[in-house]
DNA sequence: TGACAAGTCGAGTCGTCACTCATATTTTCG
DNA sequence: CGAAAATATGAGTGACGACTCGACTTGTCA
């Protein structure tokens, strides 16, 4: 389930690990204090010198794109594990309540998700096999919830994708107060579902 | 209407003019680049330098928030002309669809209103008067959208700004393809509207 | 008009950050 | 075990951006 690097040469022992060690420091660092988190933080966090990091991410972009493509990875597990539940509705409507939580609880999570599954943003380049596994999962449910008569029939995967960063977006900031969250999220399921 | 300095003081004629050239420099500076654009590009651009920014707006963080303050005041200038509309339920979702325009149109749109709107963010502190102005108006809209019978009654300001939030957001980096936006406001509007 | 305060100018300072590279260390494998 | 190759180390480099300050210019007002 690692992020496997582009050469096909086995690494060694010790620099498996401490690529592993980066990228886990990395993901807790974004979390915290997005993208913009220097990399020296991510390097002690880590417990490794700055230069292991960027011998493992050429680039601090490169490093950035591995953890966003790993929580896309994340995210399209979610997606297809909620894809094989018996009510499909709940199922769908459950992945956004799902988004929310990661949102608040990780920096620049819906950037992720606008990255993958919007335009062709830089995740999208460079990791197009996670972003059209996320898009298929997203399909996968707006259909199935469709099909049980959840979901209005005229709804498509892009207004999906766009409604759920929109949201993302906006859970990122709103205070742990979370009533407003629930009230928004009820507003906008009701404009999902089929007329009353 | 401009931005006035704190100090009662009148200012020199010329130093009027070049806070003007200022801010609308960095209105520009910042709607294209966010406001991660350096301060040089604003003098550059205002055709003054850069010492003559900083006399104006000791900080970047205060050159900033006076740029924000400015459109938080030409939002609620729109919210109150159109809440004397007739037709108060499409002066209420006419301020959404304005919304966006200003947010493909500006970059870090969402961020004024995140700010103003919702938490004691940095607006929220450097210009309590704006931002209480925008959620009144907000409110106002609401209010009245309300007893026209175009939106559920148990709709509250602080759900309608998130959800403002989320869709400026969104709006931020969609495609200008805006079949897909049209769309996804569709699906809000119904959520908000009473019970089909 | 003259002189002084207010304002402007912009080269320079300081701090931060991504990224490099020569040296030291570790793993691997015959 | 003992190279040789792979990897780790971390002080150093260069670029960039916010902010300063002393020399210079301009507006104001008696």
């Amino acid at each position: 389930m690692a992020d496997t690097p582009h050469t096909g040469k086995p690494l060694r022992a010790d620099a498996r690990r401490n690529r592993e060690r980066v990228l886990a420091a990395a993901e807790e660092v974004f979390a915290e204090g997005g993208p913009a988190a220097s990399t020296e933080e991510v390097a002690r966090r880590a417990g490794v010198a700055i230069g292991t990091v960027f011998r493992h991410f050429p680039t601090k972009e490169e490093l950035v794109q591995a953890v966003f493509a790993q929580r896309v990875r994340q995210l399209v597990d979610e997606a297809e594990t909620l894809s094989t539940a018996d009510d499909a509705g709940a199922a769908f409507f459950a992945f956004f309540v799902r988004l929310t939580e990661l949102s608040i609880a990780k920096h620049a999570f819906a950037d992720v998700l606008a990255g993958a599954g919007i335009d062709v943003g830089a995740i999208g380049r460079t990791h197009p096999q996670e972003t059209s596994h996320l898009r298929a999962a997203v399909s996968t449910l707006l259909t199935r919830a469709q099909r049980a008569g959840a979901v209005r029939e005229d709804v498509r995967t892009p207004e999906v994708l766009t409604v759920m960063i929109g949201i993302a977006r906006a859970a990122e900031q709103t205070p742990s107060d979370s009533q407003v969250l629930a009230r928004v999220l009820d507003i906008v399921f009701d404009g999902l579902r089929p007329a009353r």
